[in-house]
DNA sequence: TGCTAACCGGAGGCATACCTCCGCTAATCT
DNA sequence: AGATTAGCGGAGGTATGCCTCCGGTTAGCA
């Protein structure tokens, strides 16, 4: 479960159990509630006191990074995986992991705005996930010259944000915008 | 400035002076902040007192809603605008239109997952304006077969939540989405 | 100009969330 | 088993936003 980003986890077995709990307790209320919410519920999903959050996460910003360091772990991992397939078949397979996954975590998106030292590196993570499925994908042709990664994150992350009909309807609008980013002739 | 759906304000000159003041300012605050600016921010920005705002707009949803009423029409408008344009090119400057507009006041993304009864008929009034270009387009092949307008609306939606490097980049993303949705061949 | 109904606006009560502090608990070590 | 000390957790102070209520003001009319 380690990955490029790592934390450091709190050293006795009560303490190690509360922080793991808090951090998934935190990853289920930020998919659901969005970026803003509340510590206290996170705190009490958690089964823990607020004093044990705060302990762990001495601010909000800390917890949310926190959570997010894992997700951007098992995006560099989907990455390593599609690696093996061929060039616009990684790419197409790693943006869907992508969306697939951010949509049920949608504050990811924060990610590619929001401003701070980890979210900085974070970002750095994702792209040298990301970035050389794509780079290898436009040398081989396959996708338009005139795009870039960040193009392209930037147009599939917004698939992120909204609410579609039903699963179908995300993979066939995601196929409209990969059709968009393909190199046409 | 009336549309197709309309308000009732006010009779008095200070009370519609008061009215408009409001509007204007939520309309600011909602865009910088998002759907839950504060309601006395708003109040101050309009420069009266929060009591005003609440005899206005007895709910945060009849504020939200008036707002919106107000960017519905001006949508309807530019449909009615680009009426008079080639096929493909009226549904490009109407999305074209659509994105610009809707990343100032970003919350306007809601429209499509909020449900209320104003928002619906928000929402009709959008598709009524959108949807016939969408289908001009469409019948004269220049819009992929599988497609349909709430597919497109989605897709193109979610370019408004995105935080661009520049209006360059937000262009040339959308230039990609509409690669996307347009026939082949 | 004077009347009056319509309108104004902010004080204040209520709810919620943030965050700190410290007395108690129990994990770990010897 | 007993000592040590990391760790627990919630009471409570602070801040912020929601919304109501009502004494004071003023636009519109005659």
């Amino acid at each position: 479960m380690d990955g490029p980003v790592t934390l450091r986890r709190p050293q006795r077995a009560d303490a190690r159990r509360n922080y793991d709990a808090l951090l998934a307790a935190a990853r289920d209320a930020f998919a659901e509630k969005g970026a803003d919410a509340s510590l206290e519920d996170i705190a009490k999903r958690a089964g823990v006191g607020i004093g044990t959050l705060y302990r762990n996460f001495p601010a909000r910003q800390d917890l949310f990074e926190a959570v997010y360091v894992e997700e951007i772990n098992q995006l560099a991992a989907a990455a390593e995986a599609a690696a093996s397939l061929p060039p616009w078949e990684a790419l197409r397979v790693w943006l869907q992991r992508f969306v697939a996954y951010a949509v049920t975590k949608r504050a990811i998106i924060d990610l590619l705005n929001r401003d701070s030292e980890m979210f900085r590196s974070c970002r750095v993570v994702m792209y040298a996930a990301g970035e050389p499925l794509f780079a290898r994908a436009q040398q081989a042709g396959e996708v338009r010259a005139d795009a870039s990664f960040d193009d392209v994150l930037r147009l599939v992350s917004g698939l992120t944000s909204a609410a579609f009909v039903d699963d179908a309807q995300r993979d066939r609008v995601l196929e409209f915008a990969l059709d968009g980013i393909r190199a046409t002739g």
